[in-house]
DNA sequence: AGGATTGTGGGGAAAAGTGGGGAAAAAGGG
DNA sequence: CCCTTTTTCCCCACTTTTCCCCACAATCCT
């Protein structure tokens, strides 16, 4: 389970490290694919990337929406791996679409982690804020 | 179960000491979270943490609704554990949010523990004095 | 009163964050 | 097809941070 939060540097090759917290979970490799619905880089291990996959593929099968999405999806989709000092190279396709550019916020999110820059992590943070309350309620004690 | 009030200091690399008290149920290691709703911070035993997630999963929410609340809620967190001398290191992050600079109120919450700034505990208990004897007339006799 | 426990502080070894050089591989042009 | 140029990736190096351990003073309990 990813939890927490951490700001790194993305140096001028484009390696971003993950938290050390992250790394024995991740280390086997990982997926890197756009963020679904949001601005951001999804990393996911590779059991979760076939889940993922394979539920999306399952839906495919019927709307054209889907197949749109799974298209998208996959065609952004990444793998990579760590260096020995625990840096995964970001493609720049992707860095691009999640607008960061040399600093990047890695958010644990059970399953998997994200990435976001500064600013999009900070607009989510707000927009979440809101939501989060309510739901909470509901939750009980 | 949790009782009771205490104040400690925040040294200056950002660790702190927890009750004696409360240090066996939770030597084998704590999860922070935001407090919900409240600018606290939250202490959850691993277990405690896992129903609190666990119900999440249950609430069963689609698709943008569930991976902002997943975000929000696992972002925040952080699994923590205790030094030789019962003090668990705080993440900046949450810090900010509760507001805590060199002191931490630790308050005994049941199944979870909270840490307040002075100011927002103070803040907090005169609410609860107001509401809590409408509360009361409601448990009836 | 005395011993044990606890609050608080700090030093030092280990780990992690960050940056860069150079070999190997890939891409591109003649 | 081969040579040149660029990119990738592995390794090394430096700095900062973290964490584990020790120390001392105050407090609690018996």
């Amino acid at each position: 389970m990813f939890i927490g939060e951490y700001q790194y540097k993305v140096d001028e090759k484009g390696r971003l490290p993950l938290p050390p917290k992250f790394r024995r979970e991740l280390k086997e490799g990982v997926v890197l694919a756009k963020g679904m619905g949001e601005k951001c880089i999804a990393v996911y291990t590779i059991r979760e990337w076939r889940r993922v996959s394979d539920k999306l593929a399952e839906k495919a099968l019927t709307g054209a929406n889907l197949r749109r999405l799974t298209r998208a999806i996959h065609g952004s989709a990444f793998s990579a791996s760590f260096d020995g000092q625990g840096r995964i190279k970001l493609p720049d396709t992707l860095r691009v679409y999640a607008g960061i550019s040399d600093t990047a916020i890695v958010v644990g999110a059970n399953a998997r982690v994200e990435l976001w820059s500064q600013q999009g992590w900070k607009a989510e943070q707000t927009v979440a804020e809101e939501q989060a309350s309510q739901i909470i309620e509901t939750l009980g004690a």
